[in-house]
RNA sequence: GGCGCGGUAGCCAAGUGGUAAGGCAGAGGUCUGCAAAACCUUUAUUCGUGGGUUCGAUUCCCACCCGCGCCUCCA
């Protein structure tokens, strides 16, 4: 099997591989930066990270793009309240979310691009389509008109005939001719920022910057576009009809959508209290790495129960691997291979290939890791483990490790290596002349500094936690 | 109301027309100076409910119940 993906635009698992065949071209809608992002902007984040890495995997090169929107509504408003400009007041998150992303471990696209660092391409786009009719000016703004548009609705599949004019007017709905229109190009209110243009002073609507920062980088017709389930209606669809409005040829090829995520079972939310940036989980001393393991484990495409008991199991999980791969990498084993052992892990690769071949089951593929992990420790434990069996161990860790990421360790200033095996060495010398009080006391003192020891029968292996 | 996704053990969750992966938690055990790690055994005769198709359905069909999303703020 080679990597299918479920597209929205078919609402089909296709395979999947890149028009040009070797490098994939693809653009994720990233954050507005208003404020920080939570755990259910980054659980889309992180599947965009888990989908970069198996297309690595699959021997593709990548060019991807993510957008920064610093340009909005509530920026404006939020950055006139603070006395700012928008570039000053969005510095401070767009700084936030790159030190979050960080964090997780998620890889950074080929190309961050800022809104407003791309005025111009969207200006030239507006005015293409100006060029087709596909637009018209109200009250200083400019809107596309769906009604020169035809195919519009296929990626949503959306009824819109229904919808009416004049249902609901928030404030920054001008005159429209039709409910479904939407502006590329907003009029300034007073004391709004803006900058100028050949249809008036202003600033971008809401997806223009999606459409011409995403084909200015690449191309017309590009792979694949990211984002979350709430944005295919009318964010994505919206693209659709600016970008093939304007070059008359096929957008996107693969519109693939991220579910969102719920926290105890209810949508999160500020009132209910369940609202959670990723600090807010740090703070209680959860791992970035278990909170990563945890927005990643379940399927991208199903609605994600994020819990605190999840947490922990996570945390726990973990643990549970990074203590197999230093018995891997640490323990001696008799001279020798087995061939079950060597089948084995073939076959737990395969299966975890497949698995993430499939849309990117990752469910599937960790289940194939743990039933390895069982095996092999099983064998371990009864020395039937060789030595010619480390290696290709190790890679199959080092393969899931390539997309899940949560095996190493944040090296950090703790306590140092040589003062632990100085430690290490008192306390077997302790423990042989059977002082055991001795070397409980120093086991309690690493352990205070964050190392465990784990004695086996002739030597004691240690580990920060 | 329209469109869509989902309901699998205490929790998270995979999966299939042929009889339920995996992780966490629980119970018992092996090992150990103690501990940790690891392993073994055990935990769903059953997959929201009710019908139907079938030799056989959790998997297909119909109805119903519940949760969630979108229907111009939204990952």
């Amino acid at each position: 099997m080679s990597l299918h993906l479920y597209n929205t635009l078919t609402r089909n698992l296709e395979g999947f591989e890149p028009s040009d065949g070797k490098k994939v071209h693809m653009y994720s809608c990233g954050p507005t930066v208003y404020d920080h992002v939570h755990i259910g902007n980054l659980r889309t984040f992180a599947f965009q990270d888990v989908l970069r890495r198996h297309l690595r995997c699959c021997g593709y090169d990548l060019l991807h793009v993510m957008n920064i929107t610093d340009v909005d509504d509530k920026i404006i408003a939020n950055a006139q309240k603070a006395n700012q400009s928008i570039s000053e007041y969005t510095a401070r998150y767009i700084d936030a979310f790159k030190k979050d992303t960080k964090m997780l471990r998620l890889e950074t696209p080929e190309h961050i691009t800022l809104a407003t660092d791309h005025i111009d391409a969207m200006i030239t786009l507006i005015q293409r389509l100006a060029d087709k009719n596909l637009t018209y000016q109200s009250e200083g703004s400019t809107y596309f008109r769906i009604a020169h548009f035809e195919n519009y609705g296929k990626l949503t599949r959306l009824d819109t005939s229904g919808m009416k004019t004049g249902g609901r007017v928030d404030q920054d709905e001008y005159e429209k001719d039709d409910i479904r229109d939407f502006a590329l190009w907003k009029a300034p209110k007073d004391g709004e920022p803006y900058w100028e243009s050949p249809f008036g002073p202003g600033r971008p609507g809401w997806h223009i910057e999606c459409s011409a920062m995403s084909m200015q980088y690449l191309g017309a017709t590009f792979d694949i576009h990211t984002g979350g389930v709430d944005l295919v209606f009318p964010h994505h669809e919206n693209e659709i009809a600016q970008s093939e409005g304007a070059t008359g040829q096929q957008f996107v090829r693969f519109w693939v959508h991220a579910e969102h995520l719920l926290v105890e079972g209810q949508k999160m939310s500020k009132s209910l209290g369940n609202f959670y940036t990723l600090y807010d989980l740090l703070d209680q001393n959860y791992s970035p790495e278990a909170i990563r393991y945890s927005l990643i484990s379940v399927p991208y495409r199903k609605q994600l129960n994020f819990t605190f008991d999840g947490l922990k199991a996570a945390t726990i999980a973990i643990e549970r691997l990074r203590n197999f791969k230093r018995r891997l990498e640490t323990e001696t084993f008799p001279e020798g291979e087995a061939s079950e052992l060597l089948a084995a892990v073939a076959r737990a690769r395969d299966q975890f290939t497949v698995a993430m071949d499939d849309d990117l089951n990752t469910a599937q593929a960790l289940g194939a890791i743990f039933d390895f992990v069982r095996d092999a420790n099983t064998k371990i434990d009864s020395e039937d483990f060789f030595e010619g069996n480390r290696e290709s161990a190790i890679d199959l860790l080092t393969l899931f490790d390539s997309i899940f990421d949560v095996l190493t360790m944040e090296a950090d200033c703790r306590i140092p290596v040589e003062e632990i095996e100085r430690f290490i060495e008192e306390r077997s010398r302790a423990r042989k002349n059977r002082d055991f009080a001795r070397a409980d006391e120093i086991r309690v003192e690493l352990q205070r500094q964050g190392v465990v020891l784990e004695d086996s029968r002739d030597s004691t292996h240690w580990k920060y936690v």
